[in-house]
DNA sequence: CCCGCTATTTATAAGCA
DNA sequence: TTGCTTATAAATAGCGG
C-alpha cells in the first residue's frame, strides 16, 4: 500500500518480507489496541514470528487506565525568556529530541517484556496451551485470567528492570 | 480516522461504538489475514464480542488457531523450552542494553534541563527565580529534587508506553 | 540491518439515503 | 439500523542514508 499496490501473496525475498512482517505486526498491534480503547472490549492476537520460534503478542486494556503518557507530554518547556531565547531553543530541542528517543527505547523494552511474557505463558500453563482443550465460550473467561497474569508479570518485571 | 481526527477514547455513544467495532473488527481481520498470505506465518485475533453476549470470537478462524497452537504443542518440550529460552535470553539481553540507553539518555536530559532552569534563573523568571535569598545547601536540594523529577518523568513514559 | 521520508494505497468517521 | 459515499486520517512499500 504505498508506493506501489501490493499483490497479496507471499513475499519469497526475505529481507523484504521480514521488513513487511515488522511493520505490519506493528500496525496490526496498534489496530487491536485502538479496539480494546475504543470499543472497552478485550482483544489480542497471537502472531508466530518467522524470526525466532513463536512470537506472541498481546495487547489488553492495561494501559488506557493509564493516561500518564499525555499527562507526559503535558509537560511544558517552560516559557520563553526574553535574554536566552537561542539557548533555550536549543535546549528545548535538544530535550525534545531525546526525549523522542527516550520514548522509542521505552516502548521497545515494553514490547520486549511483553513478549518474554508470553514465552513464560507458552511454557507453562498459559491461555494459550489450554485453548487447544478449551470450548470456545470459555475463552472470553481465559482471556481475562490471562491479562490479569500478564499485568501482574509486567508489574514484576517493570520493578525488577528498574533495580 | 476520516472526516475528523478520532481521539483514542472509550466511545460512550452505544450505537457508534457499535458501529466502530463492527468496522474495525472487519478490518482488523482483514490485515490479520493479510499478514499471514504476506509472510507466510500464522497468526489470529482473539476479540470478545460486545454484541453477542461476550462470546469471543477468533480470527480468521478457529481452525487456524487450533492449529498453529497443536503444531507448536507438537514440538518436544525440550525443544519447546530451547527456543524459548534462546528467546529469553536475546530478550534480557536487549532489555539491559535498551534499559543503560535509557538511562544514558536520562542523565542527558537531566543536564539540559537544568541548564534550562539556570538560563531561566539568569533572566529572573524561572523557579530559580526564587533562589535569590537561598543559600547552597537548598540549591543543593533544589537539585536533587530536580533529578528525580526527572526520575519520575521516565518512569510515567515507561509505563505509558506499556499501555 | 535500521531509520526516516514520501507517494500511494487503505482504512474509516461522518453524512446521507 | 444497514448500507453506500466521500473526505480525511492512517498505514505502509520502496527508497536513500
Amino acid at each position: 500500500m504505498s508506493r506501489k499496490k501490493t499483490k497479496l501473496a507471499y513475499i519469497t525475498n526475505d529481507s523484504a518480507r521480514k521488513t513487511t512482517y515488522k511493520k505490519r505486526t506493528k500496525g496490526l498491534v496498534k489496530k487491536v489496541r485502538e479496539l480494546t480503547t475504543l470499543c472497552g472490549i478485550e482483544a489480542f492476537a497471537v502472531i508466530n514470528s518467522p524470526d525466532f520460534g513463536f512470537q506472541a503478542e498481546v495487547w489488553p486494556s492495561l494501559e488506557d487506565a493509564r493516561g500518564l503518557l499525555s499527562e507526559f507530554k503535558k509537560l511544558p518547556l517552560s516559557k520563553q525568556n526574553n535574554k536566552m531565547v537561542n539557548q533555550k531553543s536549543f535546549l528545548e530541542q535538544s530535550i525534545a529530541k531525546a526525549t523522542q528517543q527516550l520514548r522509542k527505547l521505552s516502548e521497545e523494552n515494553c514490547q520486549k517484556e511483553l513478549k518474554e511474557v508470553m514465552f513464560e505463558s507458552l511454557s507453562g500453563k498459559g491461555i494459550l496451551q489450554s485453548l487447544n482443550a478449551m470450548d470456545l465460550d470459555e475463552v472470553g473467561r481465559l482471556i481475562k485470567q490471562n491479562l490479569t497474569d500478564i499485568d501482574n508479570r509486567v508489574r514484576v518485571l517493570t520493578k525488577a528492570s528498574r533495580s
